[in-house]
DNA sequence: ATATAAAACTTTAAGCTTGAAATATCTTGC
DNA sequence: GCAAGATATTTCAAGCTTAAAGTTTTATAT
């Protein structure tokens, strides 16, 4: 899957499959050097980060079904992240009173201060590792990206 | 890390992070895909399909360290894999002569012809997930992930 | 009302992943 | 030759990940 120096044969079809090659060596180059740094500087981890940084734009909380989706992983995942995040006190879950079933998952300040700390760093990070794409080029590459997704979305 | 439907906020340096969030995203939802698709048309996973792809491109065979640089995974990990691939006799560990330390792996006759079955549906699948991607983007969007990449390894 | 299904979540087993420590082998400098 | 360091790999502990099975609660259809 991750193919790398060696060329992909050539033929119908393949420019696509090249493409996808490049896609998830790149996706995997800087979460590599993200996880690495969020160890060594924050002494945390990449799925942490994730689930934080959805429940920082989410004041009033999340379900757990609503991270599983937004995420893109599975719910019994989230359960684990979450109840580590939970009993380092970052995360808090609030039983409901309408459906006892969930409870709304939400950052406490500590966790919300905590956030907002590392999110500036890693957006300076992203800076740096992708400071050679020019402005035009992110924007043109997210254009594309984007109009996958909706396809993608439309696909299901 | 994985951003969705809410938007980033505007800035100074935030095409970055939003191209990286789509990156992030595109590869997640593909990745995904895949794995479902090969554990359930061949009962594997992606990390055994990448293994088994870099050494059918090897047939000599290749060391476990060359594996884990061409694969951007740790060493531990590739032991753990192969070993599994061993087991079911996919693959094997040739020990070498001049160098103890070390051992080629390589796929068997039976590793060889399964991966090629797979391979085959593989490429298929990516161009139907990719299929509303344009020849043409696919390799403007190729070309930039290449000079990303070169970039990159300039870097370090 | 009450069985049945649906929904939200957790638990479990197996496998993947990392970083660090341990083992074995080779290489180098003296 | 031999100690010291470098190299290649495995082992280990902790955490991540999925799919499937299990639990609890809510909704639906008689």
């Amino acid at each position: 899957m991750v193919a790398g120096p060696l060329p992909v044969p050539s033929g119908p079809g393949k420019d696509r499959l090249r493409l996808w090659i490049r896609l998830l060596r790149a996706s995997r180059t800087i979460e590599a050097e993200l996880r690495e740094r969020l160890k060594k500087e924050f002494d945390t981890t990449l799925p942490r980060f994730d689930v934080m940084a959805a429940l920082y734009r989410a004041p009033e909380g999340m379900l757990m079904s609503d991270l599983s989706r937004f995420l893109l992983v599975s719910n019994g995942n989230v359960t684990g992240i979450v109840d580590r995040l939970v009993s380092e006190g970052l995360v808090a879950r609030a039983r409901r009173n309408g459906d006892r079933r969930t409870s709304m998952v939400r950052l406490t300040d500590e966790g919300s201060k905590s956030f907002a700390t590392i999110a500036a760093a890693h957006e300076g990070w992203i800076g740096e590792l992708l400071g050679k794409v020019s402005e035009e080029d992110a924007r043109r590459l997210t254009g594309m990206l984007t109009s996958f997704r909706s396809n993608w979305e439309g696909r299901e």
